[in-house]
DNA sequence: CCAGATGATGATACAATGTCTCAGTATCGT
DNA sequence: ACGATACTGAGACATTGTATCATCATCTGG
């Protein structure tokens, strides 16, 4: 297998994206590129406002980002994740799962909680409350920040 | 026991969470009352924005809805839950628990998930990453909108 | 390869949701 | 009653997100 860097590993991922917008019948443009590149770069939790202040400047539009965003969520390339006060995104392109976040440099990896899935269907399935849908996410600190922990960091 | 009437009841309820103000050291103030009751008044899922349009021409500023929910969010009154886009509070008295939200008429019930919580537990255990919080929320139709299915609510 | 159909963009106005300031007011312990 | 101080109101301000619409780019079929 061929070993890849880690800026080429992502520019294939933007291709890829990009790519899975082209499959569902959405057309390749400039801006699109530009925006899911830098979301590929950011590796973690991002908010659409910050795309925004980052790539005004290079020349994408405030609602193209928006725009942008929402598709890419819509085709199941971004999922939402909520932060305190406003939302986030984060890369996801697997299936139904849930996310761990840390809240000092933003990272975000993704968990399969197939244990405590079977156990919200369970619960869902005892009430007499329809569940349609659950919501779950962990906060709290990854490895490298435990370790040098009372830095700051960069979460959005 | 004496039965109290829906009304009797919301009245002793807010007067025992401006007790619970007092006993933080927080003041009474005829503001706090108003916007208080109005929150237990509607016992379900509601926004800040929707309290000011509500209690603004009672005379309540926009500020001082905003300080009272913050207050009494910290204060342990009130439980923040995750709506689509913008954020809503519901009365939550209780410990740790988290809540149903019927998505059509916005009632709000709280639910013990211990099951849940344990294999939330372990997996936070299992993880390098350290869990500080967990979010869980579910969402779906009450009893009663499943009865009348397909007429539609008032959900903030 | 070209032209048209349609999707996407940008500039900006608008809307919704909070946040902050500060002078004036109400509350509460003493 | 008094004084310290918590609280309020009014409105400016900030942030986050949406709508409009003329213009432009992309894809597709011929
Ligand atoms: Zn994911
Ligand atoms: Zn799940
Ligand atoms: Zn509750
Ligand atoms: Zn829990």
């Amino acid at each position: 297998m061929v070993r890849k860097t880690a800026h080429s590993a992502n520019v294939s991922r933007a291709g890829w994206m990009l790519q899975r917008l082209a499959e569902e019948g959405l057309r390749h443009t400039e801006q699109r590129a530009i925006v899911v590149q830098a979301i590929v770069d950011k590796r973690g939790a991002f908010t659409a406002e910050g795309l925004v202040d980052e790539l005004q400047p290079r020349g994408v539009a405030r609602a193209t980002v928006y725009r942008t965003v929402e598709v890419l969520e819509r085709v199941g390339l971004l999922a939402r994740i909520h932060l305190d006060n406003r939302h986030g995104y984060t890369v996801c392109e697997e299936g139904h799962h849930h996310h761990l976040l840390c809240e000092r440099c933003g990272v975000v990896i993704p968990v399969d909680a197939s244990d405590v899935e079977v156990a919200i269907r369970r619960l869902a399935d005892a009430l007499r409350f329809q569940v349609d849908t659950h919501l779950l996410e962990f906060a709290g600190l990854c490895e490298a920040c435990q370790a040098r922990n009372g830095r700051t960091g960069s979460a959005p």
